[in-house]
DNA sequence: CTTTCAATTATGTATATACATATCTAAGCA
DNA sequence: TGCTTAGATATGTATATACATAATTGAAAG
């Protein structure tokens, strides 16, 4: 199976109450391998010493090594100990980056343009989009990313307000909703959708195109300990932007 | 990991003395799922039913029940029990992109037609599609996939004869090319570009569309061992297909 | 008829223990 | 020196046990 970083559970905390002492020990692991601070090849504690360090059994550090070696994270030799593995490139593969440094990657002055903010409560086709779970209030912005003069993409968010009540207060005039989410809440899980699609009256305003045009369009949705954080579609010019997949097979 | 059943380490026989208990339970559970018999939705049997089956203690079950879920093909609810899941693994839409396989999803009846076949030498146009290195013969292929009746999507298709000669003699009939190539050769890497244009001419009469029309375009390069392969340009109407990414909290 | 609450049930986690197995190290011997 | 062999060691798997937790059922109370 491609496993991959991203499907080990995340934790917001690893010292959180709620999370199980196998769980916080596999996070604290991998957080120290994908920050970097443990590089390939490093040998990792042996089991008994993290039995120590976490002042419990043998049996639920196996647990959390065992599922991080088959998450491709770390390699696992008996009688040599556990090592931190290559990165196995899955787990970027398609990691969809800030728009700003895409744009900057293109030798282009980025911008950004706030053009709505509403806040209001979910609706059915809210629900469709955040996903079933949400009820509350929410936040709908749209906004616009220039690369030098031309727009780039229109981006359409809803934020969940039952997860990030900081959100409400937030003006979103310098930073864009995107990366401001990215400081307050650590994403557990993202689902893409990338399709094409026609460039309907208001996205063809705001894009400067003829009604119809093609565009890119990349939903994401994303998750933090399982709840509904945000919703956002970004609208491309067909020949803006394309996304990269590069990968080879890798075994676990 | 986007985990997926293929994360799930595979096992040529179950009852393979050389495997573990708890794999060969997992891998008995997961084949049971793969192949349909327990449809999504199922109630698979309880630990302590498992734990008589097998003869063995409920920790043993627990850990192949545990691993099947962090790979998402279960679904695990107290009191209630263990369910299949719907498939929602989407690793591999982007490593095995078999149309049939996508079409028959749909539940929508599957055909091939090949449009066109060519040989000739490799010009500046087939280096940029299949890599710098190709310069001997290729064969050039144009096919249509069918759901039903309706035109699902086109494929352009570049072979590389120098890393895959046995495509000369085969007149690609009965199976697509994209089938017929993962049998012969074993990719070692691939490359994917996504992005939406505006159908062309061509593209318009073979998909039925108003030229112009927008078009979801999947292009794939491949290399077995360092050597390009194959280039393949798939063009979907855009209300036809999207691609999926999930990444989630279950690995294996 | 509805609400409340306790019992039941299946899963979730953690423990101590045991033995198997792969692999490295070092001692012993030719 | 080169080879074999016997520990030592870390991981791999399996067990019985224990208690926690979530969800559902059903009985009692209003």
């Amino acid at each position: 199976m491609p496993d991959s970083i991203a499907d080990l559970v995340e934790a917001p905390e690893s010292g959180d109450a709620s999370t199980s002492l196998y769980q916080r020990i596999l996070n604290d692991i991998r957080d120290r391998i994908v920050s970097g601070e443990w590089e390939p090849g490093y040998r990792i504690p042996f089991e008994h010493e993290l039995t120590e360090e976490y002042g419990c059994s043998r049996m639920t550090v196996n647990k959390a090594l065992s599922q991080l070696a088959k998450a491709g994270l770390i390699e696992r030799r008996r009688r040599s100990g556990s090592f931190v593995r290559r990165p196995q490139s899955q787990a970027a593969v398609l990691e969809i980056h800030d728009i700003r440094i895409e744009v900057e990657a293109l030798g282009l002055p980025y911008r950004y343009e706030l053009i709505s903010q509403l806040k209001r409560r979910a609706g059915a086709a809210d629900r469709d989009r955040l996903g079933a779970g949400v009820s509350g209030q929410l936040l709908a912005l749209k906004c616009r990313h220039y690369a030098g003069a031309r727009p780039f993409c229109t981006e359409d968010r809803l934020i969940n307000l039952a997860a990030v009540p900081e959100a409400a207060d937030e003006e979103f005039l310098e930073t864009a909703p995107g990366p401001w989410l990215i400081g307050q809440v650590p994403w557990s899980a993202a689902e893409h959708v990338i399709r094409a699609a026609a460039a309907d009256a208001e996205i063809a305003v705001d894009l400067g195109l003829a009604a119809g045009a093609p565009c890119l369009v990349i939903e994401r949705r994303t998750w933090s300990a399982e709840r509904p954080v945000t919703h956002v579609r970004f609208t491309y010019p067909a020949n803006a932007h394309a996304v990269v997949a590069r990968f080879t097979p890798s075994d676990s």
